[in-house]
DNA sequence: CCTTACCTTTACGCAAACGTAAACTTGATT
DNA sequence: AATCAAGTTTACGTTTGCGTAAAGGTAAGG
């Protein structure tokens, strides 16, 4: 027997994410999130709140929108097929890229913030 | 003797840094950096090409230039003096808590985008 | 059927972070 | 002195990421 999926309005998604409802519409404009309609009302799966956990994860690091579609699109792939796989290698390097300079940079500010803090005794 | 300190001008650090005058002076027009005026013309220090430094940085961590501005004026600390400590510690602690989420989000995203590759053989 | 809470679309508004063009000024070089 | 690259200010334009009405549709309870 097949378990029910979770469904989830978008007031409970924004409520559990603290954004509101305008952001989430937003994504979907941005063509970041669809979730499915029954009647005018949008139902959210499980999977639509994974793929929200990625836009504000991806927000948080300061990606623009539109990164974090071509990050979210990698997810998917026809499963399987190659489609153009060099450019998507090549797109997952510059991500990586981006990440990495971004933990040096963390890595620094911290170090940074803890000699700030110690001439603070 | 006093060893002549090293001095840039606008072009030059736009070069070496990769961006237009235009932001450089955006910044000078927030507030992020003041250089020294020789004439009408801008000249820039050492200290002030650090000052660069960590705004880009701060930049690349996705921060907006008022938490950037926020961040590099705990460096101009009174020496020694503590005005407002507490205040400041609390202001510390909040970016390295911000900096630490990032790093978690930072580490994730490179897992997944290992397991992404890996579907890419 | 009526209220109430929650949902919908449409559309204008706004702040941030520059881009871009206009119209000079300055300083070094020929 | 004339030229020319590089600097300057002023100011309006643009993109991104939503905020914020306005105006109404929908579903459940009383």
């Amino acid at each position: 027997m097949t378990v029910a999926e979770k469904e989830y309005t978008i007031s409970d998604l924004s409520k559990e994410f603290e954004i509101t409802s305008r952001s989430i519409r937003h994504y979907e404009d941005e063509k970041l999130i669809s979730p499915e309609r029954r009647g005018t009302h949008r139902i959210y799966s499980s999977r639509d709140r994974v793929r929200l956990q990625l836009i504000l994860r991806g927000k948080r690091l300061g990606f623009s929108l539109a990164q974090i579609r071509q990050i979210i699109d990698l997810y998917d792939l026809p499963e399987g097929k190659q489609k153009q796989t060099s450019l998507l290698l090549n797109l997952i390097q510059e991500r990586r890229d981006a990440l990495l300079q971004q933990r040096k940079d963390i890595n620094f500010m911290l170090k940074e913030l803890e000699m700030l803090e110690s001439k603070l005794d």
